[in-house]
DNA sequence: CTAGGTGCAAATTATTTGCAACAGT
DNA sequence: ACTGTTGCAAATAATTTGCACCTAG
């Protein structure tokens, strides 16, 4: 019913105990419009007494358990965001970083490709894929 | 005529001094069939006396120079290779690292999907693709 | 000759580990 | 109660900076 036992669900189904620091963690998530780093998730909640240590290996945690995957947006550092169904990538500000998602790479088609040229590889399970570019303010 | 003054042309078209640490960093990078981290390449070549520091510096050189780009393999921390003019890509196995290349993304389609549904970018100057899965020896 | 580049020492920053106290189930 | 989690301290790893000396052009 409400939004709270949902996100605990989420944590359950992935064999981890709805701790309040997790919860917060994964509210920051949720509330953003981008990948975050360790550091933005720490300094958004260090107020609370959150330790550094424990937004590592709650990551780390979240990551095995497939509710979070990390991002390499270059020129920001490694950043986190929740895991989606219909998996989305990401096109970003080489000079201001902003962050806007894009779906439909087709990644079916781009995997097939690839594996038929390959010698060592029969599937792909997973990918990364990001875009870069200047936004229109950055541009001017 | 000879390779080893390719090499060098390549860093003074970069702006770049040729000298023998970057060479032979140079070299490294040729000589490897997939991206090397910054300790791969310092360990291969740290009996010469090269510094870490150096590696360090000169692989930043050489990107802002664009003659490597860097790419993340994920479970493999943070690698370099040099910059080919036909993108190519990694299909990289998850259990054992090994990294095979495949080309033909098709990033004009890619970029212009995701543009047409923007609103704040118009171009793609940049793009990482990366496919992982299991290789045929390791899914055994 | 002389500006850019290097090695070495040291500072910073990022990430991991150990452990006793604590909290979710 | 039992076990996973957390905070805190501290270790380790990764990256950056300052500076005097060196070397390619």
């Amino acid at each position: 019913m409400n939004h709270s036992s949902d996100i605990r669900d989420r944590l359950r189904s992935a064999g981890l105990r709805a701790t309040t620091p997790r919860l917060s963690i994964l509210k920051t998530l949720n509330n953003a419009t981008r990948p975050l780093s360790v550091d933005e998730i720490f300094r958004s909640l260090s107020r609370t007494g959150l330790d550094r240590v424990t937004v590592y290996r709650t990551l780390e945690h979240f990551k095995r358990g497939g509710i979070v995957r990390d991002v390499d947006l270059k020129k920001i550092s490694r950043s986190y965001e929740l895991r989606d169904e219909n998996d989305h990538h990401h096109i970003v500000c080489i000079s201001c970083g902003k962050t806007e998602d894009f779906t439909g790479c087709d990644i079916e088609t781009l995997a097939s490709r690839a594996l038929k040229n390959s010698r060592s590889f029969t599937s792909v399970t997973e990918h990364s894929l990001e875009l870069f570019g200047t936004c229109t303010t950055c541009v001017r």
